[in-house]
This record gives structure tokens, C-alpha cells and sequence, in this order.
DNA sequence: TCAGAATGAATGACCGTTCATTCCTTGGTT
DNA sequence: AACCAAGGAATGAACGGTCATTCATTCTGA
């Protein structure tokens, strides 16, 4: 078991190396935001520590303090790196020159809402352990509801384009896009919560249904 | 301030009168339960202490111990009687033999969904407290599912009733009860977290949405 | 050489749990 | 009716353990 290859195990939780390094301060936070994600999803919001955040990421008890000035200030950091990187992968297909094709778009933007990187129970856990505090914790609520909006108009407007392109009638985008957000939200945590019952297959097709239902003409 | 009046205050939290009451294990449990619902919504599941919930409840702080071993235990007990409230309530409405037109059911089931009771932030914010430590806690993954999976049952048979009797076509009743759970549970998310965006008006009239488009003959 | 990044033992605050003690309540006795 | 134990529900000071945070010290890399 006492490998004398794999300097850095993942993430440099193991190293035996005991020498000291000098790095970035950019790279030991996004070092210790990954530590931090690590963590909550595997033991919890309530259950987390900063001895638990530093001995994942390799580092001492110190550099968490000062790097971020509080515990409190990580997970605040953590929260809005995890947002925005979901937010802005949506953002991105969804504004994206790539794909010109609009039923193409609305693929693309299904696959990534409930494709691999996505909907690892790691970051599953970690974007449901926030949401839950959010009820108490203004700062979170904050946080969410700010990169949340303007994903919300994106897809409003690229709901309005598809209608707008095969005239569907009798349909409103923005309710429709409340309606397909929540959706995925409410996948997403059924896929956390109760895997047994909802395999990732099923959650796509479960999507899936719901776009084709609202536009026939764009998804098959 | 110091009124004679006013005994009891909001569940005899600030009670002035000192003298020591006894009452029956099972009051004293729910009374606890109860404190401890306010205190998640109000403080969060991860800040919660014992000295707070036996305050809430007017209570000395040895008492939770007595009744329920441990702290762990008390926040258990309280998950099982929120998912058993809740669940309860829809398994109600989907056996009770007062209603006997399916879509009236449909439209009772979808006002206590997003009805008065059932979407008061201090309970969204129970509920999603929990989800949020299922991730990494299995009990509280094991609680929610073995309710959640009866009432998923119940609706899919309402479901297929409803097929059965209008005849509607290349409609699974199986798949879309998973679509409108997880669409309820989306809903509850975005009045949480995002209230400013999302009504309570216009969830019910995105659920609604939901219905009318896979049982038109039914939601008008 | 030295600015400052990194360390980790030390500190004080607070938490869950215990249990010796207090004092209702009940039901049997006078 | 009045009284009195006995049983056990309720209390809260005390305890051991854990946590976030500090800062004197060490060490690195330019």
C-alpha cells in the first residue's frame, strides 16, 4: 500500500512529501474551494469543519483563515463558484454561436442540465446542502437567486424564439420556462434523494417529455 | 412589556410563570418536534443546538435527552413526522372516498401541494433543510423514500385512472407522475429560494399548466 | 537576503450529554 | 377531606470534547 509513486494523491490529499510550497494565492483558493466541495458532499453541510476542508486539500488549519478570513466567507465562495459554474454552462449553450439550429439548442441545453458533469452526486449534494440553508441564511438565498435570474431570461428568450419560429399557439415562455426550470430542479433532486427510484435515463426522458409536449415541432 | 395577561406565549416559549408542569411523554415529544420545525426554519438544520430547541419550547435543556437519547434522534423523529405530515396529506386526498370525480381530485391534490399548509416557508424550509444532508446522510435518504415512494405509487394510480377514463393517447401515466412530482417539488424549491420571482399565484398556475397539457378533457 | 506564504500549538467559546437533585402528581391511608 | 409517601418527570450545573480562530515561528522562492 506505501506506493513510493503517486506523489500527489487526488488532490493532494495523501502526499507524503512533507515540503512546504509556496503558491498563488488564485490557486490555493480554488485549492481549497474543490477541498470544501469535496467535503459537503461527502459529509454535509452541518457536518463540515475547517480541519476536515484543510486536511482534504493537504494544507494546514491556518491557510484556510488566512486565505478566506472565516469559515463562513469559504462556504459564502463555494456557494458562488458552484452557481456560477452551473449558471454559466447553461448561459453559454444558450448563447452560444455554435448551434444555430434552435430544437438543436434546447438538446444541448437537456444534455447538460442532466448529463455527466452535472448531475454527479457530488455537485448534487452540494447545490441541495445550500439550498437548504438558503430558508435561513439570506446570503445564500442572495447568492442563488442572482446568477438564477439571468439564466431565467435566457431560457424565456429562447423559448419565445422556438415559439416565435414554429408559431406555436397557446403557449406563454416565461410560464413555460418557470415550469421546465422546476422540473429540473425537481429531477435533480430526485436523482440525489431517491436514486433507487429515478435512474438518470428516466429523469432525461421525464425532460424530454415535457419539451416535446410544449413543442412537438422541435423535439422528436 | 410585562403583561399579566398572555400565560402562554407563542407555545409557551417566554413564559414568565416558573412552576414546573408534568405531561404525558407523547405531548412533551410533539412539543419538541415542533420546536425543533421553528428552529430549522428560522436558524437552519446546521446551526441548530439543543439549548435552542428546549427554549423554543419553554423547556430545560436535559429534556430532549429524556425523550429522545439524543440530539441525533430528536432531528430524525422530526424528519419522520414531516415527511409523514406531508406525504399523509396527499394519500388522504388520493384514497378518500369524498371525492369521487378525478379531476376534482386532481384539483384538491394540486391545492395542498401548493396550498396555505403546505407552503409556509417553515416548512419548505424543513424539508429542503433535510434533502440538503441526504446527500450525506443515508437515514434521512431512508426516511424520505419509503414515503415518497407510496405516495408516488398512489399518484401513478390516479393517473392511470384518469387515462383509462378519457382515453388519452401516447400518455404514461408512470412517467408523468415522476414529471409532476419532481415539477412540485422544482415549484416548492423556487418559492424557497427565489420567492421574488416565483408566486405562489403563478406555481399554481405552472402545475396547473402542467395537468391541462397531459389531461386536457380534465383541468379546465 | 528578506517579504510574505505557510504552519500548527495554543486559546477560548460553545456544544451535547450526564446525573444528582428538586418537586409535581397520584393513589392509598387515616 | 386532609394527609402522606413513592415514583418518576423535569431541571440545570458540571464535564469532557470539539470547534473556529489566532499568531509567533518557520520556511520558501525570487
Amino acid at each position: 500500500m506505501s506506493g513510493t509513486v503517486a506523489e500527489k494523491g487526488l488532490a493532494q490529499s495523501s502526499s507524503v512529501g512533507k515540503r512546504r510550497q509556496i503558491r498563488p494565492k488564485a490557486e490555493r483558493r480554488q485549492q481549497l474551494i474543490d477541498a470544501t466541495i469535496r467535503c459537503i458532499a461527502q459529509h454535509g453541510l452541518s457536518a463540515i469543519t475547517v480541519q476536515m476542508v484543510t486536511r482534504e486539500a493537504g494544507l494546514s488549519v491556518g491557510i484556510a483563515n488566512l486565505h478566506f478570513q472565516s469559515k463562513d466567507n469559504l462556504l459564502r465562495e463555494t456557494l458562488r463558484f458552484v452557481a456560477e459554474e452551473y449558471h454559466g454552462g447553461q448561459i453559454q449553450i444558450m448563447e452560444g454561436a455554435a448551434i444555430t439550429d434552435l430544437g438543436e439548442r434546447l438538446d444541448a441545453l437537456l444534455d447538460f442540465q442532466l448529463g455527466r458533469g452535472v448531475t454527479q452526486r457530488q455537485k448534487m449534494s452540494v447545490w441541495f446542502a445550500y439550498y437548504g440553508e438558503a430558508g435561513a441564511r439570506p446570503v445564500y438565498q442572495k447568492i442563488v437567486s442572482t446568477v438564477d435570474r439571468l439564466a431565467a431570461q435566457k431560457l424565456e428568450a429562447l423559448f419565445t424564439a422556438i415559439i416565435a419560429e414554429a408559431r406555436y399557439e397557446g403557449v406563454d415562455a416565461k410560464e413555460l420556462a418557470t415550469g421546465y426550470s422546476a422540473l429540473i430542479d425537481g429531477l435533480h433532486l430526485g436523482l440525489l434523494v431517491t436514486p433507487r427510484e429515478l435512474s438518470k435515463r428516466r429523469a432525461r426522458a421525464v425532460a424530454r417529455d415535457f419539451l416535446r409536449r410544449a413543442f412537438p415541432r422541435h423535439i422528436h
